[in-house]
DNA sequence: TATGAATGAGCGTTCATTCAT
DNA sequence: CATGAATGAACGCTCATTCAT
């Protein structure tokens, strides 16, 4: 076999177990919390040895770590791509969506982003979130669909309005992605627009 | 020693111990996080040995259950107090900051309740705020300060925003409970009243 | 039970289990060498949970260190109760029989005097025994026993002398306590007498 | 190319290895103590695979030998190169300073000959140590240096003596190879000569 | 009730050794 | 021979819980 066809093939199994690891992870993450599982847990589920584990995350932290940032890049992608078209209440419809959507399927991992130690530069990309929002607000208003507002707090109010529906109050009702996020834009509506 | 008064004495024992638990865990919720202390560590802190930690809480479960439970009531009647009197929007403003004073305080206890195995009978204390401000709402419309919306929508979404503010925002700034509160009634008030 | 007498009981629990504790290092020191053994087998050879070993030691080291100072201790007092008689010669030589003496009893323990981190005050330690030598050895000048010599070195040199035999030879040789002793006084009589 | 040429080439890689394996284990022994160090560090500063490693040495434990091994031989020689020259009582001097020499160059290491399961043939060795001795002994009191003494035991107890206060008496004070060779020398000296 | 010493399963992590390539 | 990823037993230590007093 040659040298770089072997290397390759390294490359394949070292993507192939992390990708385990992090799988196996999510799924204890989704059953005990961000950090109510065992490293011998994750090791069972990824099927590998424990000591296989640490050589590729050196410590407990960095599998949570890793997690939290590849959910927080999977969720900003999202976020971002569908917020590419559309009026600017459009964009917030959407991204009301795509934030539920991805808090339905990562239920218990969402509370991720409520551990600073864990999530490692939350601030940083708590404020890339909010840039977002504040960006289409921004373009609304300069496009005449907004009435003038705050749009610092206006993101951060839209932001946090979205965060407690899906991490507080899914508990007491189920959350339907779609309907809900039209149900809140028209309640935000008249913020942004003066009428209702 | 009459046998009532020997009760009576082991009532307040009881009560004492049970409060001095209560003392001691929530010192170190505020400390270590709401699962980071040990039960020596409430022990001590209560001035008891550990064995009898475990005559007035079967395990260390139940102390932080109660602990999420006390704290409940305890936010729960400052709240209700404190909207017996004014407008709505007063009423929604006072609301909002009480929540963010509580918050403050409890910066670390705040946790608890987004544990569902942990603070238990949340669903039904969450709908008991629910239903606090869907009463203010209700209110409001019907002596035609509001104009007529879902109580139910807006109450949880006006309560997801507190909650999204306090949790998640809090991280990123810092919060000011009245100026925030006053700011974020701004922000919903287009919706209540149609008027900005 | 009257309290002091519960007390006392435990008082004795107490220094039984200190004491198994000791008893079982001691053991496997001279089995697996001063940091061969695990906690595990020191908790199976005292007879009790691996839990218990840290109530009464919070830590390996600190089993390490109280058997090191145990030991020391117990050959200081032996050293020096048997050099309060006789004449300088004589003591060297009941000196050097009681060092070997404990030598035989504790041969792998003696190693521990060699490990600065693990018999804390070790330096100090070596420094109380050379001084015992150092007074031996300016008695045996002032009373015109000994001729002339720096004491400190002599004290110096024939601690290591003992030190040598004890621990180096006694890999080729038996040691034999009495005889060895004597035949090693000979050996340095002529440096303090100046006869042969 | 022909078997042959192949052969002494694969024995000048084994050579390089072994000495490279030896190299390393030697830096980490004084950086680390006898038996701190990983494989991994040994293999890493040898520049080669953890695998490769286990062709030379079977086991950690090997390494130890042979480094062991070689500290022996390096010391043999240099002790039995410096003693060829001069007075029995000179010859003990050098000996002597070469010895402390030895003791400081290789401070941690000295303690591996404490270990009889570490360094193989370790009674052999110091019997080969003893017997150079002995042999400068009888040597000196052939040629009338020296009174009739038991070469035997003279030897173990110079020996002794420098075992003694290279490995113990080194930790409460500093070592000057050829001031405390000298200093030693006069110590024993009477028991040579007879005179002081 | 109250005590706190005792328990031992379980934790995160290490590292000598193996073996498929 | 050389490689280094994989292994898993073993480590020191913690702590919720129990129970004899």
């Amino acid at each position: 076999m040659m040298p770089n066809l072997r290397e390759k093939k390294q490359e394949m199994v070292r993507k192939f177990n992390r990708s385990a690891i992090y799988d196996a992870a999510v799924v204890l993450f989704k059953e005990y919390g961000f950090d109510g599982f065992t490293m011998q847990q994750v090791a069972d589920k990824a099927g590998m040895a424990i000591g296989t584990l640490y050589i590729y995350f050196p410590a407990k932290e960095e599998i949570i770590r890793y997690v939290g940032d590849s959910l927080f890049e999977k969720f900003y992608i999202s976020v971002t791509e569908v917020t590419k078209q559309g009026s600017a209440l459009e964009k917030i419809e959407l991204f009301s969506k795509c934030f539920f959507d991805f808090g339905i399927e990562n239920r218990a991992l969402i509370k991720l982003f409520e551990h600073a130690e864990i999530a490692n530069n939350r601030k940083q990309k708590m404020q890339m979130v909010v840039e977002l929002l504040r960006n289409i607000i921004k373009t609304g208003t300069a496009q005449q669909e907004f009435i003038k507002v705050d749009p610092d707090k206006s993101a951060l109010y839209t932001l946090s309005l979205l965060f407690g529906y899906n991490n507080h109050i899914a508990d007491i009702q189920d959350i339907n992605p779609g309907k809900d996020a039209k149900s809140i834009v028209a309640f935000i509506k008249p913020h942004f627009t003066g009428i209702n």
